[in-house]
DNA sequence: GGCATAACCAACCGCAGTGGTAGGATATGG
DNA sequence: CCATATCCTACCACTGCGGTTGGTTATGCC
Protein backbone atom coordinates (compact mmCIF):
# COMPACT_ATOMS: atom_id res chain seq x y z
CA UNK A 1 0.00 0.00 0.00
CA UNK A 2 1.54 3.50 -1.02
CA UNK A 3 -0.58 5.64 1.24
CA UNK A 4 -1.36 4.65 5.07
CA UNK A 5 -4.67 5.34 6.72
CA UNK A 6 -3.60 8.76 7.89
CA UNK A 7 -4.31 9.96 3.98
CA UNK A 8 -7.38 8.24 4.09
CA UNK A 9 -8.68 9.49 7.53
CA UNK A 10 -7.42 12.89 6.30
CA UNK A 11 -9.00 13.17 2.57
CA UNK A 12 -12.26 12.37 4.56
CA UNK A 13 -11.73 15.08 7.24
CA UNK A 14 -10.99 17.78 4.66
CA UNK A 15 -13.69 16.70 2.30
CA UNK A 16 -16.32 16.54 5.38
CA UNK A 17 -15.14 20.24 6.34
CA UNK A 18 -15.93 20.91 2.66
CA UNK A 19 -19.07 19.62 2.94
CA UNK A 20 -19.49 22.31 6.17
CA UNK A 21 -20.16 25.96 5.71
CA UNK A 22 -16.72 27.97 6.67
CA UNK A 23 -19.03 29.93 9.31
CA UNK A 24 -19.34 27.43 12.46
CA UNK A 25 -16.77 25.01 13.34
CA UNK A 26 -17.21 21.49 12.72
CA UNK A 27 -16.20 19.71 15.93
CA UNK A 28 -14.51 16.28 15.42
CA UNK A 29 -16.41 14.28 17.14
CA UNK A 30 -19.31 15.02 14.41
CA UNK A 31 -17.02 14.05 11.80
CA UNK A 32 -15.78 10.98 13.93
CA UNK A 33 -19.22 10.08 14.18
CA UNK A 34 -20.14 10.56 10.28
CA UNK A 35 -17.39 8.46 9.06
CA UNK A 36 -16.85 5.77 11.90
CA UNK A 37 -13.44 6.85 13.03
CA UNK A 38 -11.98 6.54 16.18
CA UNK A 39 -11.68 10.36 18.02
CA UNK A 40 -8.66 10.63 19.38
CA UNK A 41 -6.79 9.10 16.34
CA UNK A 42 -8.52 11.71 14.31
CA UNK A 43 -6.72 14.39 16.68
CA UNK A 44 -2.95 13.68 15.71
CA UNK A 45 -4.27 13.47 12.01
CA UNK A 46 -5.91 16.70 12.28
CA UNK A 47 -3.08 18.35 14.19
CA UNK A 48 -0.77 17.18 11.20
CA UNK A 49 -3.42 19.51 8.63
CA UNK A 50 -3.12 22.91 11.13
CA UNK A 51 0.20 22.65 11.21
CA UNK A 52 0.52 22.60 7.35
CA UNK A 53 -2.15 25.41 7.65
CA UNK A 54 -5.01 24.02 5.80
CA UNK A 55 -7.46 24.30 8.44
CA UNK A 56 -7.91 26.54 10.94
CA UNK A 57 -9.67 25.62 14.57
CA UNK A 58 -11.29 27.74 17.64
CA UNK A 59 -10.89 25.66 21.49
CA UNK A 60 -13.82 25.53 23.95
CA UNK A 61 -17.53 24.58 23.77
CA UNK A 62 -18.72 24.75 20.27
CA UNK A 63 -15.50 25.02 19.02
CA UNK A 64 -14.16 22.80 16.26
CA UNK A 65 -12.46 22.99 13.09
CA UNK A 66 -12.72 24.84 9.42
CA UNK A 67 -10.57 25.06 6.11
CA UNK A 68 -8.42 27.85 5.88
CA UNK A 69 -9.06 28.27 2.25
CA UNK A 70 -12.01 27.90 -0.22
CA UNK A 71 -11.72 23.93 -1.12
CA UNK A 72 -10.94 25.31 -5.17
CA UNK A 73 -8.18 26.95 -3.92
CA UNK A 74 -6.55 23.93 -1.85
CA UNK A 75 -4.74 20.93 -4.03
CA UNK A 76 -4.67 17.32 -2.82
CA UNK A 77 -0.99 17.19 -3.39
CA UNK A 78 -0.94 19.64 -0.09
CA UNK A 79 -3.26 17.36 1.83
CA UNK A 80 -1.49 14.51 1.07
CA UNK A 81 1.94 15.96 1.98
CA UNK A 82 0.59 17.02 4.93
CA UNK A 83 -0.55 14.07 6.21
CA UNK A 84 2.23 11.34 4.61
CA UNK A 85 5.11 14.00 4.64
CA UNK A 86 7.31 14.09 1.16
CA UNK A 87 5.76 12.30 -1.66
CA UNK A 88 8.88 9.92 -2.19
CA UNK A 89 8.85 6.42 -4.25
CA UNK A 90 12.14 5.26 -2.44
CA UNK A 91 14.20 5.61 0.67
CA UNK A 92 16.99 7.16 -1.75
CA UNK A 93 15.05 10.12 -2.82
CA UNK A 94 15.84 13.28 -0.45
CA UNK A 95 14.56 16.73 -0.72
CA UNK A 96 17.07 19.84 -0.66
CA UNK A 97 15.81 23.34 0.09
CA UNK A 98 15.64 23.76 -3.83
CA UNK A 99 12.73 21.19 -4.06
CA UNK A 100 15.26 19.32 -6.33
CA UNK A 101 14.97 15.11 -6.03
CA UNK A 102 18.07 13.42 -5.87
CA UNK A 103 19.58 10.34 -5.03
CA UNK A 104 21.66 9.50 -2.00
CA UNK A 105 23.40 6.57 -2.74
CA UNK A 106 26.33 6.44 -5.41
CA UNK A 107 27.40 9.79 -4.28
CA UNK A 108 29.97 9.84 -6.71
CA UNK A 109 28.92 12.13 -9.48
CA UNK A 110 29.91 9.73 -12.59
CA UNK A 111 27.52 6.55 -12.19
CA UNK A 112 24.41 7.92 -11.48
CA UNK A 113 21.75 4.86 -10.97
CA UNK A 114 19.47 3.85 -13.85
CA UNK A 115 16.77 3.58 -10.97
CA UNK A 116 16.85 7.35 -10.59
CA UNK A 117 15.27 7.34 -13.94
CA UNK A 118 12.48 5.03 -13.26
CA UNK A 119 11.49 6.34 -9.04
CA UNK A 120 11.07 10.02 -10.68
CA UNK A 121 8.66 9.45 -13.14
CA UNK A 122 6.45 7.21 -11.21
CA UNK A 123 6.87 10.41 -9.06
CA UNK A 124 6.15 13.04 -11.53
CA UNK A 125 3.13 10.85 -12.23
CA UNK A 126 1.75 10.55 -8.87
CA UNK A 127 2.75 14.38 -8.17
CA UNK A 128 0.70 14.93 -11.10
CA UNK A 129 -2.59 13.37 -10.66
CA UNK A 130 -2.59 15.06 -6.80
CA UNK A 131 -1.63 18.72 -8.15
CA UNK A 132 -4.80 18.59 -10.89
CA UNK A 133 -7.44 17.53 -8.32
CA UNK A 134 -8.44 19.69 -5.97
CA UNK A 135 -10.42 18.99 -2.58
CA UNK A 136 -13.17 20.90 -4.26
CA UNK A 137 -13.95 18.31 -6.91
CA UNK A 138 -13.93 15.69 -4.01
CA UNK A 139 -16.46 17.65 -2.37
CA UNK A 140 -18.55 17.51 -5.20
CA UNK A 141 -18.24 14.27 -6.11
CA UNK A 142 -19.21 13.08 -2.89
CA UNK A 143 -22.29 15.19 -2.91
CA UNK A 144 -23.10 14.08 -6.42
CA UNK A 145 -23.05 10.31 -5.06
CA UNK A 146 -24.92 10.45 -1.67
CA UNK A 147 -27.93 12.56 -3.53
CA UNK A 148 -28.16 9.93 -6.30
CA UNK A 149 -28.45 6.74 -5.13
CA UNK A 150 -29.39 4.58 -7.97
CA UNK A 151 -27.10 5.91 -11.51
CA UNK A 152 -28.70 6.15 -14.52
CA UNK A 153 -24.73 5.21 -15.50
CA UNK A 154 -24.95 7.76 -18.42
CA UNK A 155 -26.51 11.60 -17.46
CA UNK A 156 -24.18 11.27 -14.81
CA UNK A 157 -20.92 12.04 -13.57
CA UNK A 158 -19.75 13.43 -17.07
CA UNK A 159 -15.83 15.18 -16.48
CA UNK A 160 -15.09 13.68 -13.22
CA UNK A 161 -15.36 9.94 -13.88
CA UNK A 162 -14.45 10.48 -17.51
CA UNK A 163 -11.24 11.33 -16.63
CA UNK A 164 -10.75 9.76 -13.29
CA UNK A 165 -12.30 6.46 -12.57
CA UNK A 166 -13.22 5.88 -16.27
CA UNK A 167 -9.28 5.61 -16.76
CA UNK A 168 -8.60 2.49 -15.20
CA UNK A 169 -11.74 1.25 -14.69
CA UNK A 170 -13.04 1.12 -19.01
CA UNK A 171 -16.49 -0.52 -18.29
CA UNK A 172 -17.58 -0.12 -15.04
CA UNK B 1 8.45 5.57 1.14
CA UNK B 2 6.10 4.12 -1.65
CA UNK B 3 8.66 1.39 -2.65
CA UNK B 4 10.22 -1.05 -0.33
CA UNK B 5 13.87 -2.10 -1.73
CA UNK B 6 12.97 -5.25 -3.01
CA UNK B 7 12.26 -3.31 -5.52
CA UNK B 8 15.17 -1.09 -5.94
CA UNK B 9 17.16 -4.23 -6.01
CA UNK B 10 14.62 -6.43 -8.13
CA UNK B 11 15.00 -3.10 -10.92
CA UNK B 12 18.41 -3.27 -10.62
CA UNK B 13 19.70 -6.76 -10.92
CA UNK B 14 16.89 -6.47 -14.20
CA UNK B 15 19.21 -3.98 -15.25
CA UNK B 16 22.74 -5.40 -14.57
CA UNK B 17 20.65 -8.44 -16.57
CA UNK B 18 20.03 -6.44 -19.72
CA UNK B 19 23.24 -4.92 -19.99
CA UNK B 20 24.75 -8.81 -20.23
CA UNK B 21 24.40 -10.36 -23.75
CA UNK B 22 21.72 -13.16 -22.23
CA UNK B 23 23.82 -16.29 -23.69
CA UNK B 24 25.68 -17.47 -21.05
CA UNK B 25 24.13 -16.70 -17.77
CA UNK B 26 24.56 -14.47 -14.84
CA UNK B 27 25.66 -15.36 -11.50
CA UNK B 28 24.14 -13.64 -8.70
CA UNK B 29 27.79 -13.41 -6.91
CA UNK B 30 28.40 -11.65 -9.98
CA UNK B 31 25.26 -8.63 -9.37
CA UNK B 32 25.49 -9.17 -5.39
CA UNK B 33 29.38 -8.07 -5.73
CA UNK B 34 28.46 -5.27 -8.73
CA UNK B 35 25.77 -3.49 -6.86
CA UNK B 36 27.20 -3.89 -3.49
CA UNK B 37 24.06 -6.23 -2.19
CA UNK B 38 23.21 -8.48 0.14
CA UNK B 39 23.54 -12.55 -2.38
CA UNK B 40 21.32 -14.46 0.42
CA UNK B 41 18.61 -11.41 -0.38
CA UNK B 42 19.37 -11.10 -3.53
CA UNK B 43 18.26 -14.80 -4.12
CA UNK B 44 14.28 -14.15 -2.46
CA UNK B 45 14.28 -11.09 -4.96
CA UNK B 46 15.81 -12.89 -8.39
CA UNK B 47 12.58 -15.66 -6.84
CA UNK B 48 9.86 -13.30 -7.65
CA UNK B 49 11.05 -12.33 -10.92
CA UNK B 50 11.52 -16.04 -11.95
CA UNK B 51 7.86 -17.13 -10.71
CA UNK B 52 6.64 -13.83 -12.87
CA UNK B 53 8.41 -15.51 -15.87
CA UNK B 54 10.35 -12.22 -15.73
CA UNK B 55 13.71 -14.36 -15.55
CA UNK B 56 14.78 -17.64 -16.31
CA UNK B 57 17.89 -19.72 -14.41
CA UNK B 58 19.96 -22.78 -15.13
CA UNK B 59 21.52 -24.34 -11.83
CA UNK B 60 24.74 -25.54 -11.03
CA UNK B 61 28.47 -24.69 -12.09
CA UNK B 62 28.14 -22.14 -14.57
CA UNK B 63 24.76 -21.30 -14.37
CA UNK B 64 22.82 -18.08 -13.32
CA UNK B 65 20.06 -16.17 -14.24
CA UNK B 66 18.98 -14.21 -18.35
CA UNK B 67 16.53 -12.39 -19.41
CA UNK B 68 13.28 -14.42 -20.14
CA UNK B 69 12.44 -12.22 -23.30
CA UNK B 70 14.22 -9.14 -24.88
CA UNK B 71 14.52 -5.71 -22.40
CA UNK B 72 12.19 -4.04 -25.32
CA UNK B 73 9.49 -6.23 -24.28
CA UNK B 74 9.54 -5.51 -20.70
CA UNK B 75 7.44 -3.32 -19.34
CA UNK B 76 8.23 -1.74 -15.74
CA UNK B 77 5.13 -2.22 -14.60
CA UNK B 78 5.25 -6.30 -14.60
CA UNK B 79 8.67 -5.85 -12.76
CA UNK B 80 7.80 -3.80 -9.86
CA UNK B 81 4.37 -6.00 -9.62
CA UNK B 82 6.06 -9.02 -9.44
CA UNK B 83 8.25 -7.61 -6.55
CA UNK B 84 6.27 -5.57 -4.83
CA UNK B 85 3.03 -7.08 -5.54
CA UNK B 86 -0.25 -5.44 -6.92
CA UNK B 87 0.18 -1.29 -6.94
CA UNK B 88 -2.59 -0.28 -4.92
CA UNK B 89 -2.52 3.17 -3.36
CA UNK B 90 -4.63 2.40 -0.21
CA UNK B 91 -5.82 -0.67 1.50
CA UNK B 92 -9.37 -0.56 0.12
CA UNK B 93 -8.41 -1.12 -2.98
CA UNK B 94 -8.84 -4.62 -4.16
CA UNK B 95 -8.82 -5.94 -7.58
CA UNK B 96 -11.15 -8.25 -8.72
CA UNK B 97 -10.57 -10.87 -11.47
CA UNK B 98 -11.92 -8.29 -14.16
CA UNK B 99 -8.98 -5.67 -13.29
CA UNK B 100 -11.75 -3.43 -11.82
CA UNK B 101 -10.84 -1.45 -9.02
CA UNK B 102 -13.44 -1.62 -6.08
CA UNK B 103 -13.56 0.27 -2.80
CA UNK B 104 -14.23 -2.50 -0.01
CA UNK B 105 -15.62 -0.21 2.46
CA UNK B 106 -18.87 0.93 2.10
CA UNK B 107 -20.25 -1.93 0.89
CA UNK B 108 -23.97 -0.50 0.34
CA UNK B 109 -23.83 1.32 -3.22
CA UNK B 110 -25.27 4.79 -2.23
CA UNK B 111 -22.57 6.77 -1.08
CA UNK B 112 -19.56 5.27 -2.62
CA UNK B 113 -16.38 7.02 -0.54
CA UNK B 114 -15.24 10.02 -2.51
CA UNK B 115 -11.62 9.58 -1.80
CA UNK B 116 -12.38 6.72 -4.18
CA UNK B 117 -11.98 8.79 -7.07
CA UNK B 118 -8.53 10.49 -5.76
CA UNK B 119 -6.75 7.21 -4.98
CA UNK B 120 -7.92 5.83 -8.81
CA UNK B 121 -6.31 9.37 -10.26
CA UNK B 122 -3.02 8.26 -8.59
CA UNK B 123 -3.30 4.93 -9.32
CA UNK B 124 -3.41 5.82 -12.88
CA UNK B 125 -0.83 8.01 -12.61
CA UNK B 126 1.45 5.49 -11.55
CA UNK B 127 0.68 2.78 -13.60
CA UNK B 128 0.76 4.88 -16.68
CA UNK B 129 4.36 5.87 -15.55
CA UNK B 130 5.53 1.98 -15.07
CA UNK B 131 3.80 0.90 -18.21
CA UNK B 132 5.46 3.74 -20.91
CA UNK B 133 8.75 2.66 -19.32
CA UNK B 134 11.23 -0.42 -20.50
CA UNK B 135 13.42 -2.21 -19.18
CA UNK B 136 15.90 -1.49 -22.28
CA UNK B 137 15.34 2.42 -21.44
CA UNK B 138 16.33 2.23 -18.37
CA UNK B 139 19.85 -0.14 -19.51
CA UNK B 140 20.44 2.34 -22.53
CA UNK B 141 19.81 4.83 -19.61
CA UNK B 142 22.44 3.40 -17.80
CA UNK B 143 25.58 3.14 -20.43
CA UNK B 144 25.04 6.28 -21.36
CA UNK B 145 25.99 7.85 -17.84
CA UNK B 146 28.75 5.37 -16.93
CA UNK B 147 29.98 6.14 -20.52
CA UNK B 148 29.94 9.93 -20.21
CA UNK B 149 31.07 10.58 -16.44
CA UNK B 150 31.34 14.90 -16.83
CA UNK B 151 28.36 15.82 -17.83
CA UNK B 152 27.61 18.83 -20.84
CA UNK B 153 24.76 19.51 -19.64
CA UNK B 154 22.84 20.48 -23.08
CA UNK B 155 23.93 17.70 -25.34
CA UNK B 156 22.95 15.02 -23.14
CA UNK B 157 19.77 13.11 -23.06
CA UNK B 158 17.68 14.98 -24.76
CA UNK B 159 14.63 12.30 -25.07
CA UNK B 160 14.60 10.35 -21.47
CA UNK B 161 15.79 13.02 -19.39
CA UNK B 162 13.16 15.86 -20.70
CA UNK B 163 10.12 13.87 -20.07
CA UNK B 164 11.11 12.34 -16.94
CA UNK B 165 13.70 14.09 -14.44
CA UNK B 166 13.14 17.50 -16.16
CA UNK B 167 9.37 17.10 -15.22
CA UNK B 168 10.50 16.75 -11.40
CA UNK B 169 13.60 19.05 -11.71
CA UNK B 170 12.84 21.78 -13.45
CA UNK B 171 16.11 23.61 -13.42
CA UNK B 172 18.48 21.11 -12.65
C1' DG C 1 -18.45 30.00 39.48
C1' DG C 2 -19.13 25.64 37.74
C1' DC C 3 -19.82 22.46 34.30
C1' DA C 4 -19.99 20.47 29.72
C1' DT C 5 -17.67 20.74 25.54
C1' DA C 6 -13.85 20.30 22.74
C1' DA C 7 -9.14 21.39 21.13
C1' DC C 8 -4.45 20.16 22.40
C1' DC C 9 -0.53 17.18 23.97
C1' DA C 10 2.53 13.20 25.21
C1' DA C 11 3.25 8.88 26.22
C1' DC C 12 2.42 4.01 25.49
C1' DC C 13 1.43 -0.57 23.08
C1' DG C 14 0.30 -4.73 20.10
C1' DC C 15 1.02 -6.07 15.67
C1' DA C 16 2.62 -6.80 10.99
C1' DG C 17 5.89 -6.08 7.52
C1' DT C 18 10.70 -5.05 6.15
C1' DG C 19 15.44 -6.21 5.54
C1' DG C 20 18.34 -9.54 6.25
C1' DT C 21 20.74 -13.99 8.09
C1' DA C 22 21.41 -19.06 8.71
C1' DG C 23 21.53 -23.41 7.15
C1' DG C 24 20.74 -26.50 4.31
C1' DA C 25 19.06 -29.40 -0.16
C1' DT C 26 19.58 -29.96 -5.05
C1' DA C 27 21.62 -29.67 -9.57
C1' DT C 28 25.60 -29.25 -12.79
C1' DG C 29 30.28 -28.75 -14.93
C1' DG C 30 35.19 -30.06 -14.64
C1' DC D 1 34.17 -35.77 -6.04
C1' DC D 2 34.18 -31.16 -5.42
C1' DA D 3 33.34 -26.33 -6.40
C1' DT D 4 29.80 -23.58 -8.03
C1' DA D 5 25.39 -21.85 -7.87
C1' DT D 6 20.32 -22.18 -7.74
C1' DC D 7 16.60 -23.18 -4.67
C1' DC D 8 14.03 -23.42 -0.27
C1' DT D 9 12.54 -22.75 4.62
C1' DA D 10 12.84 -20.90 8.81
C1' DC D 11 14.22 -17.40 11.86
C1' DC D 12 15.04 -12.66 13.86
C1' DA D 13 15.78 -7.63 15.15
C1' DC D 14 13.82 -3.51 14.17
C1' DT D 15 10.58 -0.01 12.64
C1' DG D 16 6.33 2.19 11.65
C1' DC D 17 1.40 1.90 11.76
C1' DG D 18 -3.02 2.14 13.90
C1' DG D 19 -4.87 3.06 17.97
C1' DT D 20 -5.57 3.93 23.14
C1' DT D 21 -4.99 6.25 27.60
C1' DG D 22 -4.92 10.00 30.29
C1' DG D 23 -4.43 14.04 30.86
C1' DT D 24 -4.25 19.82 30.34
C1' DT D 25 -6.07 23.95 28.53
C1' DA D 26 -9.59 27.01 26.58
C1' DT D 27 -14.40 28.51 25.81
C1' DG D 28 -19.62 28.98 25.92
C1' DC D 29 -23.63 28.65 28.73
C1' DC D 30 -26.54 28.25 32.94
Amino acid sequence: MIFSSKAEYGVRLMIELGRQSPEHPTSLKAIADAEGLPLAYLEQVVARLRKAGLVMSARGAHGGYWLARPAEDIAMHEVVQALEGAIAPMECFVHDHTQRVLCSHEPDAGRGCATKLLWTRVQAGIVRSLQTTTLAELVEFSHRTDRVPDTPAGAQAPVVSATAVGAQAPAA
